[in-house]
DNA sequence: AACAGATAGTCAATAAAGGTCAAAGAGGGG
DNA sequence: CCCCTCTTTGACCTTTATTGACTATCTGTT
């Protein structure tokens, strides 16, 4: 089992979260190439490929003067959880009594299931009933 | 979490800001240059960059001896209908390079418009951006 | 009214990141 | 050995920050 330098890297950024405070870095993707001594674009290729939403992270990045890339790793499993499913549940209701497209469906159920995340709970808890009735009103309204 | 001058600068305006009794500053262009050590033309770029309209703020500023810059920050519905807009027309974007389908954006346009009228422009704001960047997320999918 | 001095604004050049994309390389399974 | 997928690399692109020369607009004085 040869470990890839994506693996390494992967593994390093991973650590970093994990004993980070809140879940969450910043770094430079020039200066983490210069650590593994690799080309930039071999850290956008790990990030990209590892730490995407449905993994539970969320990126952020900003270019030109002390830009950074910020990754930050959500739980999933914790306050809202509930509600979010209950919600893509209601979403797959409507597909099935059609009052919603296929392609509408897919993407709320995107939506609601990777954003958000860096919402107090309270406040997704808040939104997904609010979306809720929203979507309420927009299929009752032809 | 390395900050540029831009950053720093940004960070004191807002603290001001929030410390002041009606979120609302006064302050002199040449003089904060100077304060951070930088041409005045940074505290303008600071301040046409990340006291914008969409991001809920208000500027209005006198040359001349005696002059002034001064930033407000506004609370109530002012705050969100220029973001709400922006992200229309975001949508109405995606649709016509097909990225999103008809029903799609019906869909979307009707959320945003109609929807999270009653939460406060701050968290709208907040709310709005979050959306563009899960739709960009959502069309670079395939 | 004209002028001088004090401010703020504009704009373009340059630097400093990160992003994109496609081609080449490396491994593994059939 | 061939093919497919994942990895690695590098050339080129876009965005953001910083600086400074030049411009516009006030205020106050003569």
């Amino acid at each position: 089992m040869k470990r890839s330098l994506a693996d390494r890297i992967e593994q390093y950024l991973k650590v970093l979260i994990e004993r980070s405070e809140d879940k969450q870095i910043e770094i430079q993707r020039s200066e983490l190439a210069e650590t593994f001594d690799c080309v930039p674009s071999q850290v956008t290729y790990v990030i990209s490929t590892r730490f995407t939403e449905m993994e539970g992270y969320f990126t952020e990045s900003r270019r030109g003067g002390k830009g950074y890339v910020r990754i930050s790793r959500y739980h999933l499993e914790n306050g809202g959880s509930t509600v979010r499913k209950e919600l893509v549940a209601f979403i797959d209701e409507l597909l099935q009594e059609d009052e919603l497209t296929t392609s509408q469906s897919d993407l709320l159920r995107h939506l609601v299931s990777y954003g958000f995340m860096d919402m107090p709970p309270e406040h997704r808890i808040r939104l997904f009933k609010h979306l809720r009735k929203l979507l309420v009103d927009y299929v009752n309204m032809d």
